[in-house]
DNA sequence: CTAGGTTTCCTACAACCGTTAGGCAATTCG
DNA sequence: CGAATTGCCTAACGGTTGTAGGAAACCTAG
């Protein structure tokens, strides 16, 4: 029935390498189109417009994240765990810094008009987020940490993390000694710390 | 000379606030030129356009960022220094987040072309985030960090307070317990805690 | 008070992007 | 082979960036 060609995954894997090659922002219906040798108008047969495209590269980066961080932690614990995880994280990051932007830069719609159809983006942008957040309560729980202190423990790890790959992405590591290769297992040497010390110690 | 009007610096600063009301993406010639009463061409006598108006809000709001931490770091070392330091940023980035956003939303020009003029606007940016990380680097002498570990000091906690506060107004935290200005002070916590062992045991 | 120069702002225009509407052609199924 | 389905197209509209050139307002000098 019909003819073959493009559909919405093929379109939105296009989107997410051209985020690679040429920065979130160029991620538009315009330069897509042209990248794919296709008229603009050709697209709306498969995305319903340009913040329905970047939600849904949002959505697609975020599950082959949490599909390399899964696969990195499938062993280990504690501290290798961690390492994995991170450097996981990393590595996703800085081979593929427009994908990464993605996950950062969309902005949660403000839930303005309950009336209003939530659309198929969004709701897979939430639950590959949520994925994300489960793999990083799955490596805090490896440190045994009490039940009460995950939410903080995934928080002040995701923050030192996130916070590490989007300043260095950012340049702001570059014209500064040591490296930012060096710098970076003495952060989660002093993370991992951390995290045993939430695990052991008693928190007031 | 001439009749008065608008002048760069106003034009800044009225995009600085367009940033906060509608978010730093809503920071355009065309909306701004609306704000401020004129027609979009008008703003070309004061700004070369849309990408040195952005740049210029960023510096801008680099140097208020600047001044509020540095008031807020008059007094007190250590612990309540990394306090008053920190909060500054965070109160900051809660009042005026599309401020804030611009901050980090900028990316570093790749500097491709040597023979390229560098507008007033980039190194006027790049001053300004020198002057914070001039800022950054006190609240981390104030620990007695010796040099060897001044930088990474200062990677450690800008990471782990630029990704609080950047997951915080993503709303990432916002799904779950206990609420993220419970945690914001453990996190605190950890990094005195982190920061007094950097400054005190011996790091191979 | 008038003339010049300077600066601000405007209209007009070209190019591009997002989006909608409607039509042609290719493919597949009966 | 015919018909439904589907993919892509052209045409067109509104909005945005950016350029060119002109008109009005203001300050200063004579």
């Amino acid at each position: 029935m019909g003819r073959p060609g493009l559909n919405r995954s093929a379109v939105i894997a296009a989107a997410a390498d051209l985020a690679d090659e040429l920065g979130f922002d160029a991620v538009t219906i315009s330069v897509l189109a042209r990248h794919l040798g296709v008229r603009s108008p050709t697209l709306y047969s498969h995305i319903s417009g340009a913040t329905d495209l970047r939600t849904a590269v949002t959505a697609y980066v975020l599950d082959e994240l949490a599909d390399a961080t899964s696969t990195a932690i499938a062993a280990g614990e504690g501290r290798d765990l961690l390492v994995a995880y991170a450097d996981a994280i990393r590595d996703f990051a800085r081979r593929s810094s427009g994908r990464y932007d993605a996950t950062t830069r969309q902005r949660v719609p403000p839930a303005s008009d309950p009336a209003a159809e939530i659309p198929d983006s969004v709701t897979a942008a939430i639950t590959a987020g949520r994925r994300n957040a489960d793999l990083a309560l799955t490596v805090v729980r490896s440190y045994g940490i009490p039940e009460t202190n995950e939410t903080y423990a995934v928080r002040l790890m995701s923050s030192l993390i996130h916070g590490y790959i989007t300043l260095e992405l950012a340049g702001t590591f570059a014209h500064s000694d040591p490296p930012s290769e060096t710098t970076w297992p003495e952060v989660l040497d002093d993370l991992d710390r951390t995290l045993t010390l939430i695990a052991t110690a008693e928190r007031h």
